[in-house]
DNA sequence: CAAACGTGTAACTCATCGGTTACGCTTCAC
DNA sequence: GTGAAGCGTAACCGATGAGTTACACGTTTG
């Protein structure tokens, strides 16, 4: 949890991984979107790796990241507990889990598609 | 945002936030449940209070802390962004189900008298 | 009023973080 | 084989964060 926490916390990480979200990108795609260095991307990447957010396979030369949401349940799960007693109903729709306790394997975004 | 996740990234303020989930609690008596000095304590709460996590009354010599879960919605909704492509429909599912089961669980946490 | 209580703030230390540049390793192209 | 491409790591640095002790300030109490 405080990976995930920890991770989330900077703004650059958050949108490395709104940008896995529709599509896997190699470290340099990644890189390419920010201002700052590539070697501080991969960091960042170290990071968001670490806490389980994404994968990494190696593809040649490239190394390709794709996300992975699995340990956001955890914090899902947190968010609801939070919310739960104040108005539960209205924050529905943002929300969305409370899964906490179930999947946990599922999905794993293995979608091969790759087409930089 | 920043704010919220960086308040969110430490395991004490989150501990904090689930303790005045239930009630409200004044400076010390939180300061109470932790091995670290009060005056750390003191600082946590600082940045819950900028991060608009918690509000404080003055209560004469005492200052009561009482949660505020509104900025968490920003939170929920970025999250909910991520997750969806992955197990929307499941989580919601899933949520939907808890949300009726559970119905504000018994309980209830009634303290809520002090209103915004 | 004076003493004790409840808290926040200031000043300081130490560890961690995010960024940069330099470098090393593996893979593709010729 | 040689050179370039793509990435990660190492070393270093300034900024930030969390913890501590010392202290100041308002509030109760005797």
């Amino acid at each position: 949890m405080d990976d995930v926490t920890g991770a989330i916390a900077d703004p650059v990480r958050r949108e490395i991984l709104l940008m896995l979200r529709d599509e896997a990108l190699s470290a340099g795609q990644i890189a390419d979107r920010f201002a700052i260095s590539r070697p501080a991307v991969s960091r960042h990447l170290r990071v968001l790796r670490e806490a389980g957010l994404v994968r990494d396979t190696a593809d040649g030369r490239r190394r390709v990241y794709t996300l992975v949401t699995t340990p956001l349940d955890e914090l899902a799960g947190w968010l609801g507990q939070l919310m739960r007693p104040a108005g539960w109903q209205h924050h529905l729709d943002a929300l969305e889990t409370e899964v906490y306790r179930t999947r946990r394997e599922r999905h794993t975004a293995a979608e091969n598609k790759e087409s930089a």
